[in-house]
DNA sequence: ACGCAATCTTGACACTGTCAACACAAATCT
DNA sequence: AGATTTGTGTTGACAGTGTCAAGATTGCGT
């Protein structure tokens, strides 16, 4: 027989008691219960459910539904921004066509995440004040401005400078906007088109946001 | 004596049995739920609380709480549409004033609202499919729409011609963009200004969606 | 080898939305 | 007028949810 004594498991890996990395495995179980659910109907033993453990495990790990939220919130920051880096690696290096990338990369990655960019755009859910979602959040924000920034070539901050803040806040409003509007199927004319064509028109409609110098 | 036959009232209506106008007390009280507690903490229960009638009671009016919910959407659409109308009737009658006063009437809702403008923009929860809503949503795209051809000069619909469609697009983002931003409060550079500067600024951010034929 | 801390389960509680059954009032019909 | 039907609101129940306290199980440090 098994001579590690184990039964011979009609199911190998019966469950052991302690799961090994539940966090993550969590955190993927809650992606995948928000993209099912929505944020509506996302629940914390639906969740529990899916990753195979009590109804009461995630509170070890998350302590809140709020705070699996909170967590799912800060990987989705993290990914967000590489989305954008992934487009802006195939593009130009020229900061116009690498600030392009960068707005045609955030309405990809909420026409490919609708439900997780609402939570982190449209939720009041996640903790915006804790460390972790801060900062991620902040620097999805300060990667944005920066690209601006070299396109303008206005060097001041954008909290000093008025014309920077504008360059900033319109670029930044246009990018979102055309996101949260596409994500949610509200532009079907400008959503239904082939990805090919549907980017060239983000681009186009982008580029009003900022003149070059 | 009262010829009505009825009790000498030492309470005048002591909360009869039939409201009256249970309906619209419901919006209201609905409306206020969704103020104090976000669409995250929106209960059902607590509207009844709050309109002091049994929990069920909705059910009658609203059918579900995605029913009720739908009809604040379809409210607060109706409402979002005149708030852009006051703000065009302060303003001059050439195309341009009017379609910025448009943007920024869309923007100070949002900022007015902001629970129910997620509610309208943010939310799955409403029945957008319903044609109470579906038909107020449709009228607020429209109505943005005409003041986008006013100042193009372009006679075409959005669906057929594309700078059309880029022109109605890039408003339309530009001033959701900002509005979603800022009722999230996520530009506090922008939103942090006085009202007649922010709106200033406001004007000139949306300057960039279109340029005048 | 032992004890401790971390991890996970179980059971309970209050709260939620929804449904069925009932109570009341008003409108309608004959 | 009186009876019946329709609409309006209540009560009680049920399953599902988040959260907490208590206990069970495991791994780790000493």
């Amino acid at each position: 027989m098994d001579p590690t004594g184990q039964p011979p498991d009609v199911a190998r890996t019966p469950r052991p008691y302690h799961h090994g990395d539940l966090a993550t495995t969590l955190l993927d179980a809650g992606e995948a219960e928000l993209v099912d659910k929505g944020i509506e109907g996302f629940s914390l033993r639906g969740v529990a459910k899916r990753a195979g453990v009590s109804h009461a495990a995630p509170a070890h790990h998350f302590g809140d539904v709020d705070g699996l939220l909170t967590a799912l919130a800060t990987r989705g920051f993290e990914r967000f921004l590489a989305r954008q880096e992934e487009f802006r690696r195939q593009a130009r290096r020229e900061p116009r066509a690498q600030l392009e990338a960068s707005g045609v990369g955030y309405v990809a990655f909420a026409m490919e995440n609708p439900a997780l960019f609402r939570l982190m755009f449209g939720s009041r859910r996640p903790d915006f004040a804790s460390p972790g979602l801060g900062l991620a959040a902040q620097a999805a924000f300060d990667d944005l401005a920066r690209h601006v920034a070299d396109v303008t070539g206005n060097a001041n901050p954008p909290s000093k400078d008025r014309a920077a803040l504008h360059d900033v806040a319109a670029t930044w409003a246009l990018a979102h906007g055309l996101a949260d509007l596409l994500a949610a199927g509200r532009l079907p004319s400008l959503g239904g088109l082939p990805p090919r064509a549907r980017n060239r028109a983000i681009v186009g409609i982008l580029g009003r946001a900022v003149r070059s110098p």
